[in-house]
DNA sequence: TGTACATCAGTGAACGCGCGTTCACTGATGTAC
DNA sequence: TGTACATCAGTGAACGCGCGTTCACTGATGTAC
């Protein structure tokens, strides 16, 4: 008679994840409170406390969530062959969707929510290690996106393919705070700068390959 | 008889704006509370509204005040002919110090200071007009540095050096990201990383300069 | 298929606490003489 | 230099509010027969 989970949590959860995400993006994690989100979600605070023990672990079950989310992008981009030299990848795209995915520019609440737990995960060794793992993750899948778009380009980095993975990382990084704090004003179209930076890390740590 | 203000004003402020820049790294910004500060201060919450009239207003003077700091220690490096081809200027220095400046490595206060801010920047408009002025100044005196860098080996930009400024900005920001979360672990020493990409990207968008 | 009922999931009232903010006050500062 | 006193600056008690958290309860779910 009723064992174990029903068909409501799902949904509950789903909402209150969908209410946290805005609401994280809007306001700030630390800005945030439970009823808030409650409130948000249409549901009470016993909602909350029957799915999670505190905000903490809401919020890491919402980047889990995501996390996810963004893998399922980043490999599509892989086996539909995205090259990032033409710069299909780089940009606000490395930034993703949570979801489908967007087309160009930078995913907003996605740069807002990550670089907040950027923030939350420097102050926590234990929260760190989550982050650290996954980035890890997306190293990897970038590396093997970074080898794909040289091969393809004919050419062989001079450096390990990790260490690029980490470069392209920062500077995406860094021209997505900048395109959504002044959208890079008057520069470029929003995440051209990032793009051309990407393209200019490529070329400068890769050669031709001569096949003798 | 006592007209205007008196020698404890600055002293007091000065004690706020030292509690609240530790708390504010130790915490976040939003976590802090007005009771903490004055707690870390030493002083009563009656001190703390006597000088402003609520947090966002203390964190905009403890910018304004990190920001002076901040622009003294470029200025003595354009005066003493910092080089930044050569590293001295790039990675985590150009996080600088919030003070006579640390050596080599990430500011971590500050970084994460300045990381809450332009969350907080992106978050409200009025804000980010702040911000977007401040790293405008920012930049145009990097632009300064980045063509004195050039001059000295004997090179001259393929693009215009306030974008330069811009990746380098970019790629320095998310490079200390990642130090602070993972130092950069196992790859390279604390922002040799984002020191090589600097280096990578100044020569990339350079060619030298033969007087015909 | 229909009904009984055990278990699960969310409700809503209740609580204690610390927050932001105010204000009458006391002590510190510095000018006038 | 010393004293009187007007003004400034910080004190500490007080307040109302919304937060986080708990819990007895009611309604939803889904199994057993």
């Amino acid at each position: 008679m009723a064992r174990g989970i029903t068909k409501r949590r799902p949904a509950t959860v789903g909402a209150l994840l969908d209410a946290a995400l805005e609401l994280f993006a809007e306001q700030g994690y630390g800005a945030t409170s439970i009823p808030g989100i409650c409130a948000r979600a249409g549901l009470t605070k016993g909602a909350f406390y029957s799915n999670f023990p505190n905000k903490e672990a809401l919020f890491l079950a919402l980047l889990d969530r995501s996390w996810q989310r963004r893998a399922e992008w980043i490999r599509g981009a892989l086996a539909t062959g995205g090259d990032l030299a033409g710069g299909d990848l780089a940009g606000g795209d490395l930034a993703g969707g949570d979801g489908p995915a967007p087309g160009r520019g930078v995913d907003r609440q996605w740069t807002l929510v990550s670089m907040e737990f950027s923030l939350h995960a420097i102050r926590r060794p234990e929260v760190a290690a989550l982050l650290v793992q996954h980035e890890g993750r997306v190293r990897a899948e970038l590396a093997a996106l970074i080898t794909q778009s040289l091969g393809r380009a004919g050419r062989v980095p001079t450096r390990p393919v990790i260490e690029l993975a980490r470069m392209l990382v920062a500077v995406t990084e860094g021209s997505d705070i900048q395109v959504l704090t002044d959208g890079a004003a008057g520069v470029a179209a929003d995440g051209e700068l990032g793009r051309r930076a990407v393209t200019a890390l490529l070329r400068h740590f890769s050669t031709e390959s001569r096949p003798a």
